[in-house]
DNA sequence: AATCATTTTGTTAGCGCTCACAATGGTGTC
DNA sequence: GACACCATTGTGAGCGCTAACAAAATGATT
C-alpha cells in the first residue's frame, strides 16, 4: 500500500519503481541546494537567483517531484480545498453552478470537495459543515437555495468564509445571485407588450429563495402596469406539479398567459394544456424560467428566461477568493438574466 | 487567519475563542492519559479499558476536539478522499451517478473531491488525474463514458485504484455499469411484442460506450428475432440532434417504431414528428432510454428504459472500498435496467 | 579597502498525528 | 511466591513541509 509507483509522468528514466516518492530533501540533494531553497522555488518566492531556480526546476522535473499536500496543509493550516454544499444536484441549475465553481476553483489552484444534501434540514446542513471542517476546507460555497439554509448558516460561524449562491449575502455570508426579480419582470413585460392583461404565475415552493423572488417579480411587474396579480399557483418545481396545475388552469381558463417558475413545470403545463385541447400560444401563452437545453424542443418551443449558472458559479469563486485572501466577507454579486423568445408566446386571440 | 473560532459545537463553555484548536495532546492532558491512548480511542483500537475510553470521550466532547486530517494523512499516507473525474455533469445520468458515489463515500467516511472535464481529451484527463494525485486521493472514480477515456486510463498507472462507471473493467480498472444491451433488448422486445417489424434506432455518439452498447443491443435483439437492423441514425445525445433526425424520419417513414438512445433525443424526435403531423404512437412508436423525471410529461408520455444511476454510483463505491481495503482491482458490477411503458408505444396501424 | 545594506542561501524547530516498541499492571498457573 | 502471559498504557521518533531566524555572498558607498 505504501510507496506507490505513480508513473504518470512519462519518465523514461523510471526504474526504481517501488521506492518511495521523492521529497523536498531529495530534490535539494540532487540540485545541490538546501531543502528550503527548493521550497522557495516551488512557492515562487522572489529571492532565488535565476541559476539556482533553473537547477532546482531541472531536478524537480527529473525526479518527477510533487509536493505533499498533507505536509503543506499541516504547517500552513490551509488545505487549498473549497467545500461545495449542494442539494438538488441532479437539476440543471445547481449542477451547472457547481461546474462553474469547480472550473474557477481548479483554475485558482484549489481542490473542490462536495457534500450533497438529500434532505434539506438543519441537521443535514450542520452535518455537512462539520464534514467540511473535518477536512479543514478554506471556504464553503453553498448551493442550497432554501431560505432555511441561510438562517441555519447565519447561526453558525464555522470560522471559514461562506459564499451562498442565490442570496444577497449578510454580514457574515457573501452572496451571489441571478437577479430573479428582473427575470420575472422581463417575462411579464414581454407578455404585456404582446397585449396580455390576465397573466397568472405558477410559482416554485415558497421556502425557496428563487421561488419567492420570481413570484415577487411577477407581482411587482403586474402592479406597476396596473394589472391584477391575483392568479398565483404554487408547485414544487417538478414537471408533475406543473401538469397538475395545468389541468386546473385548462378548466378554469382565467388567464391568457402564464408565467411559470421554471422550465420543468412548464413542460408539465404544456402537456396538460395539450391534453385538454388548450392551444399554446393561440389560446394561452406560456413563459418559463431557466432555459434548459431541452426547452427549445418542447411542444411548442418555450419562451423562457435564461440564467447563466456557470457564470454564477465562477463569480462565486471570485467572492470566495476575495474572502480567503483579503477577508472580504460581505460582498454581493448579481448576474443578469435574459429573455429568450420562442414560440410559446403570442398576442391573445 | 490562524486560530479560527470554530464554534460549531454549541459549546456552552466556549470562552477562549481565539485560542488554537485543541490537539490530541490537549485531550490527553484533560483526560489524564497519554496522547497515544487518545489516538487509540478515536481510532477504535480494541485494547482500551472502558473506564479510560469514557474519560477520553468526555474530554473530547468537552474540548470539542476534532482530529486534524492533514497530520493524519501525513503519517498514514491516506487522505480519506476519493476523486471523482466526471464530464457532462449537467446531464441527468452523470449527475445522479455522482450523487450515489457521494452518498456512499461520505457514509464510508471518505471525502469526495471532484474534477469536471469540459472537453474530453487525453490532456484534460491526465491533467485531472494529476490534480487528484497532488491531492493524494485514495482512489479515483471515473464518470466519463467515452471509450477514449478507458484507453487513456489503461496507459496510466497512477498508483491508486480506479473504478470506471459504464465499463466492464479491465485488469487494472474496476468497472460498474448498467447492462445497456439488456436495456436495448427490453425496448426492442417490447416493440416486437406489439407487432412492430421495422424498428429503427437513433443512437448516441459512437465514441461513447453507452452509445455503442445500446446500438449493439438493438441490433442483436432484432437479428435474434429475424428482423432487419439496417435503420441506424447517429445523434449526439442532444434534443437538437433528435429533432434533426426526427425531421428526416418524418419524411422517409421507413419504420413503424424507433428506439432512441436517450430521452433528450426522444424529446427532439417527438417534436419533429409533431410538427410534421406524424402521430405518436398511432403512426410511429417511440422508446427512449434513461427515464429522466420529465419523460413522463412529454407529449405523449415516453415509454423508456429506466436506469438507476444513484444505485450505480453507490455500487461504484463498493468496488472502490474493496479495492482500497482488500486490493480487489478487477471486479465488475452490473446493474439491471427496467422498461417503463407509457403512451408513446402501441401496436402499428 | 573598510563599511554598510541587500540579496541569496542554510539551519533549526515544529505543525499534529500514528507507528513501533517499551513499560506497566493484573491475572492465572505451577 | 515466582513465573509467564496477556491486556493496557506510555515513550520516542518521524511523516514532509514551511516559518523564522541565522549566515553567507554580493554589491554599493564612502
Amino acid at each position: 500500500m505504501f510507496a506507490s509507483p505513480l508513473c504518470i509522468e512519462h519518465n523514461s528514466s523510471m526504474a526504481k519503481s517501488n521506492a518511495r516518492l521523492p521529497r523536498l530533501e531529495d530534490v535539494a540533494e540532487r540540485a545541490g541546494v538546501s531543502h528550503q531553497t527548493v521550497s522557495r522555488v516551488i512557492n515562487n518566492h522572489p529571492n532565488v537567483s535565476k541559476r539556482t531556480r533553473e537547477r532546482v526546476e531541472a531536478a524537480i522535473a527529473e525526479l518527477g517531484y510533487r509536493r505533499n499536500t498533507a505536509a503543506r496543509s499541516l504547517v500552513t493550516r490551509r488545505s487549498q480545498t473549497i467545500g461545495v454544499l449542494a442539494s438538488e444536484l441532479s437539476q440543471y441549475g445547481p449542477a451547472n453552478t457547481l461546474l462553474g465553481v469547480e472550473q474557477a476553483a481548479r483554475d485558482a489552484g484549489y481542490f473542490v470537495s462536495i457534500a450533497a444534501l438529500r434532505t434539506v434540514n438543519r441537521d443535514a446542513i450542520f452535518d455537512a459543515i462539520r464534514h467540511f471542517l473535518d477536512q479543514s476546507v478554506d471556504g464553503i460555497v453553498v448551493i442550497v437555495p432554501h431560505a432555511e439554509t441561510l438562517s441555519a448558516l447565519a447561526e453558525q460561524s464555522p470560522g471559514v468564509p461562506i459564499v451562498a449562491v442565490g442570496s444577497l449575502g449578510s454580514d457574515t455570508v457573501s452572496g451571489a445571485m441571478v437577479d430573479q426579480k428582473r427575470g420575472a419582470e422581463l417575462a411579464v413585460a414581454h407578455l404585456i407588450e404582446q397585449g396580455h392583461s390576465r397573466i397568472g404565475h405558477v410559482a416554485g415552493p415558497q421556502d425557496w429563495i428563487d421561488g419567492v423572488a420570481r413570484a415577487e417579480g411577477w407581482s411587482m411587474a403586474l402592479r406597476e402596469a396596473g394589472l391584477a396579480d391575483d392568479l398565483l399557483l404554487v408547485g414544487d418545481w417538478s414537471a408533475g406539479s406543473g401538469y397538475d396545475i395545468g389541468r386546473k388552469l385548462a378548466v378554469e381558463r382565467t388567464a391568457t398567459a402564464i408565467f411559470v417558475g421554471n422550465d420543468q413545470m412548464s413542460l408539465g403545463l404544456l402537456r396538460a394544456f395539450n391534453e385538454a385541447g388548450v392551444r399554446v400560444p393561440e389560446d394561452v401563452s406560456v413563459v418559463g424560467f431557466d432555459d434548459q437545453p431541452e426547452s427549445g424542443y418542447f411542444i411548442p418551443p418555450l419562451t423562457t428566461v435564461r440564467q447563466d449558472f456557470e457564470e454564477l458559479g465562477r463569480r462565486c469563486m471570485d467572492l470566495m477568493l476575495g474572502a480567503i485572501e483579503n477577508g472580504d466577507t460581505t460582498s454581493t454579486i448579481v448576474v443578469e438574466p435574459e429573455l429568450v423568445v420562442r414560440r410559446s408566446t403570442a398576442a391573445p386571440a
